[in-house]
Order: structure tokens, then sequence, then C-alpha cells
DNA sequence: TCGATCCTGTAG
DNA sequence: CTACAGGATCGA
């Protein structure tokens, strides 16, 4: 499931439920969720407190004291949700936390590659400083894209969905952006025109920021995100069906063992 | 930079 | 049955 503006949702709904929750005890279904480290590595949760819930990259950061952080990635299909009462939990529920007040945290993972860890002050810095900027925030400029993309030969698609350059963008949302900003996805990064990397900026804002508002509205009223013609999915998963904006075939092609979608016509390699 | 790998579920 | 899946890492 989860690209940033998931991964924004997820945060944003259990800083809302379990901000200021106890854990009581922690219980793992799959340790290899907890890999590389054992399945007793949480038990120091016994009894901390959940102080705050952010984001970094697709990375979730459960703040639990001091020095005391869990570390979540969903990867592919995991999900960190409260249920009122254990008793609830999926059978894909790897990893689970009773609260305080007698309610669960849920880690969900249905294909189980998803991650979790107790990590030290230390240990989030240094992945923090590994990661490239966030998208969302203000630092992040045209001329920061820019420098992002100039002089790298590999094609402009794998680059931003390359956490080490740019934070939280996935297969989904650099298909979308690229389409928006009419560049081709095996373009090399480096040759993208200054006026392409301007529209190409303002399409990853536009998208992941459209991505969070609808993510975080299916979560409050789901089924309600019926916009799909403006900002909804353009090319994604579309090929063979026309494009949004002259009516050609979307194709997919594979770049780094992901699918792309684009459209021949809209975005030409130049 | 490609392919394999970690896993399970679903669609064709 | 095979293909594919919104991620990331590792070794060739």
């Amino acid at each position: 499931m989860p690209e940033l503006p998931e991964v924004e949702a997820v945060v944003r709904r259990l800083q809302e439920a379990c901000r200021g929750a106890e854990i009581h005890s922690a219980h793992v279904e799959r340790p290899g969720t907890l890999a590389p480290h054992g399945p007793e590595s949480l038990d120091r949760l016994a009894g901390a407190r959940i102080s705050g819930v952010r984001r970094r990259a697709k990375y979730i950061f459960l703040e639990c004291g001091p020095g005391l952080c869990l570390q979540v990635h969903l990867r592919m299909t995991g999900n960190l949700y409260v249920l009122p009462d254990y008793r609830f939990r999926p059978h894909t529920a790897r990893v689970w936390f009773r609260l305080g007040d007698g309610r669960v945290l849920v880690f969900d993972d249905s294909r189980a590659l998803g991650r979790m860890q107790l990590v030290s002050d230390a240990e989030v810095l240094a992945l923090e400083a590994s990661l490239g900027p966030e998208p969302l925030e203000a630092g992040f400029s045209p001329a920061v894209l820019r420098e992002i993309l100039r002089g790298v030969k590999a094609p402009v698609k794998p680059v931003l969905m390359d956490q080490k350059r740019i934070a939280g963008i996935g297969n989904i949302y650099s298909s979308e952006a690229l389409w928006h900003a009419r560049v081709h996805p095996q373009q090399a990064a480096g040759t993208i025109s200054p006026r392409k990397v301007g529209l190409l900026h303002q399409a990853i804002r536009d998208v992941l920021q459209h991505g969070v508002v609808s993510a975080y509205a299916e979560y409050t009223q789901p089924g309600t995100v019926a916009d799909s013609e403006s900002f909804g999915v353009a090319v994604y998963g579309r090929q063979g069906e026309p494009c949004l904006k002259c009516r050609r075939s979307i194709e997919r092609i594979v770049q780094g063992g992901r699918s792309s979608f684009f459209c021949p016509a809209c975005q030409r390699e130049k």
C-alpha cells in the first residue's frame, strides 16, 4: 500500500488514536518482522508511553520515551492501526501491543515484508541523514530538485524512487508525477530541461499533496474519494487505456524490475 | 544496474 | 498454473 501519502495518513491516524497511550505488553506473532533482532527485543516497551508519532520518508517513528523509539517500515502491505480489543486482530497481525486502556495497536502485514525495530536516538539520526529531502517540505525547491538530478545518467523514474535522493516517492507517484510533467520515465535524469524540472517539481508536490488528502480521507470517510478525473490515478495500471490528456494508449514498460506507465505522445524523451 | 530475495495474496 | 504486487537490500 504505502508511499509517502499513505504512510502520512497512517501517522495522522495514529497521532489521534494512540498518542499518549501506554504500552502494556508486546506480542510477536512473527519474529522475522523484528529482524535482525529477536522477539524479546520489544520487551523494553512494556510500560512505555507513546509520546509522539512521526514520519520520515516511508518510515514511521513511534517515540516511546527518552532514547526509545519504535521504527516501523510498512514495505508493500504493512499497516498500523488501533483496534478496540486484541481479539479483533486479523491473522495477518505480525506484532501487536496491548495498550493501557485495553485497546490494541496492530502491525498488520499480509506479505510479512515489513519491519519493526527498537532504535536509539543515534540510529534514528543516522537513518534520517541517509535519506533525501522531504518533497512536501518548504526546503524542497525547484533548485533542490535540479541539484538532485544534475549530472545523473540513470533514467529519471528510478531516480525519483531512490530514497537516498528524494524521500517518500514510490512506484505509483513517480509514474504519476512524470505524466503530469510530460517527462518520459526513461529520460536520463541529468538531461531534463530546467523548464521541465520545474514542472516535475510542481507535479511531485501536487500528486503527493493530493495523495495525502485522499489517503487520509479514505480512513475518515471510506469510499468518499471519487475524484479520479483531475488528480486521481492518471497512468498507473492503465496500460492500453486512453491518456487523459490526448487519448493515446498508455504504455507499460519495466524499469529496475518495476512497472512504469506513461503516455508515448505526451511524454517524449528529449 | 540487473536479478534474486524476502513473503503472501489475488487476478488471469 | 503463472504473473504480478504502492519496497528495499544484497551480491554478481
